[in-house]
DNA sequence: TGCTTTTGATAAAACGTTTTACTTAAAAAA
DNA sequence: TTTTTTAAGTAAAACGTTTTATCAAAAGCA
């Protein structure tokens, strides 16, 4: 059970070490025949390359990093479907990481990864602040692919169309009749989650005399059910029945649904509720949550095939593209009665 | 912005490589304050050392590699906490990769990580096929530690007491007085699955007359909502209501909450369920599902624990430990109403 | 024939560490 | 004083590849 090198396949077939790496990358000119019986021996003697040998040598890993912020965030699950076979299709692998949404943890992970001989990363930042990924980058010469975060136009970017689907969720409140309209917001610093506001906001000045970014306009802290669940305690406390509330996504509108259900309060009758993602629970365990669908899967596929397409066009990375995806507004029982 | 090695380190500070390895590693015997000057020098000029050198020379990489199911499975996420701050503590860091409940892919994922010199394997498999992870295991000598499963005894694992659990819901069940009492079972490939199982039957043999493996135990392909949700129909068919279902995981217990709003039928006057494994969806979104709480975030901060001591602790992997770590049941809404 | 080009293959350096065995100088023991 | 021990440090090999420069032989060309 002793592990096989290069060294004993040149041996068995009675050739250099040179001429075995050399027929095993198809590089070199070896003749056709040669070629085919090294492989074959290397084959048959069940020789494994060693990674940390050639990535050593300066050679790829065929591995890329990704960089992510929260695990069971449900977004990611979707997506990582569609890094998965993009990744497969080229015959590279992946290895991930969450930042929990701290800068520092974003980095480091980012780093070891790099260290570790990755040959890019795609990274879901947790904020503006992309001075160290920057740096990783041409300190490893590796590219990198941003998911759903474009401020910095340095950077290759994946993402949604944010903006499109903030005002379908407004058009849509509107067609709802004479309601408060409201939007539950996110933290600031994600340029994402503040497009979605801006555009929502810009829709309703223009069409809803009654809305001021001041009064309409409330903030979670964190992105999550009981952020929503805590905040419509203040919502409450500033507007009158019936509303319709725009959550910054999926997670912030079930909390908001919890606190209806708990206080006696109809949903859509009484809150009509909107959230931004189309989690894939939603559809799993049957929650009817009008929602923004962003193609989640499509994303994590699109950024794979362009990192990949990076590595090796080297001018791509002088221009490194922002790609947009489209959106799409799914209609149900929060907001219009079944 | 050039890469500094070990060799610029050492002609800063006048001395040869092996110093500053020694140095920076704690070994040899050097004057304490040259060490602490190298170490000094080495912070101030950014060295980071190349993992890939260290892990070529047969140094470990401090990372140790993590197989499970699916990303999207809940026990996981909550037994990846655990895997992080254990391994935080230790300075060590992990990569992850899914398995698709598939058994070539486990094994190529495990080979992948080995290869690119992981320091340990800790792996949730598909079924009772260990062998090939066997083989890595001493191919790549690095210890390997199993989450949940321990059908054969050459491997260290971490796993919930299923039986407990089973035994638990049994006597709930019981109690809840003169129902029918069913079982969904899951695949019969997975040991821990099979052990509720066993423990449930065995239970109800010596209590329920009317009890009987055939005709009250029914088995779902998949481990999902639609598995449970598409069972429903066959249980419905074989029994009268009031039942009483044991689920052999709460998605599964999901499915069948589902398919009863939809029949109109009442939980849990009709039908009484409980699941298994207290997924965080459940609290988090408020949902009243009995079921056995398993410690997952205690199960991954013991595996990689275990796994890290097993490193240096040779005698450790002689006789591996099986650990199995205490259940509770949670009562909820869907067995007894409130 | 002699000259150039092509073909097939190789030796050796390089990648950045870690570690073994060895050297030298100083300190301790005799 | 000489011998032995210890302390401090180093040279060089090793890990398993990839790649560059080189070389010999064969083939093409005049």
């Amino acid at each position: 059970m002793k592990k096989i090198t290069i060294l004993d396949i040149a041996r068995e077939a009675g050739v250099s070490a040179a001429t075995v790496s050399l027929a095993l990358n198809d590089k070199g000119n070896l003749p056709e025949e040669r070629r085919r019986g090294i492989r074959a021996l290397a084959q048959k003697m069940g020789y494994r390359p060693n990674a940390m040998a050639r990535a050593l040598r300066g050679a790829g890993t065929g591995c890329v990093g990704v960089v992510i912020n929260y695990f069971n965030n449900p977004f990611f699950r979707s997506m990582f479907a569609g890094l998965e076979s993009a990744a497969d299709e080229s015959g590279f692998s992946f290895t991930v990481s969450q930042s929990r949404d701290n800068l520092e943890k974003e980095c480091h992970n980012a780093s070891l990864m790099a260290e570790r001989g990755v040959d890019g990363l795609i990274v879901l930042p947790c904020g503006n602040e992309l001075a160290h990924l920057k740096e990783i980058s041409i300190r490893h010469n590796i590219p990198i692919v941003l998911i759903s975060h474009t401020l910095e136009d340095e950077f290759a970017a994946i993402e949604a169309d944010n903006q499109r689907g903030a005002r379908m969720v407004a058009e849509h409140f509107l067609e709802l009749g004479d309601r408060t309209n409201i939007h539950l917001a996110g933290p600031q610093r994600k340029s994402g989650i503040m497009n979605r506001k801006q555009a929502f906001c810009e829709v309703m000045a223009r069409r809803d005399p009654s809305f001021s970014e001041e009064r309409n306009v409330f903030y979670t802290k964190t992105l999550t059910a009981e952020g929503g669940f805590a905040m419509m305690d203040e919502i409450a406390a500033a507007h009158q029945p019936p509303y319709s509330i725009f959550a910054v996504n999926d997670e912030v509108a079930l909390g908001i649904l919890r606190y209806c259900r708990q206080h006696g309060l109809l949903t859509p009758e009484d809150v009509a509720v909107a959230g931004f993602s189309d989690i894939d629970i939603l559809e799993a365990y049957g929650i009817p949550l009008t929602t923004v669908h962003i193609p989640a899967r499509r994303m994590g596929e699109n950024a794979m095939e362009l990192l990949l397409e990076m590595r090796k066009n080297a001018k791509i990375r002088q221009f490194p593209p922002i790609v947009t995806l489209p959106v799409s507004l799914i209609v149900r029982g929060s907001t219009v009665s079944s």
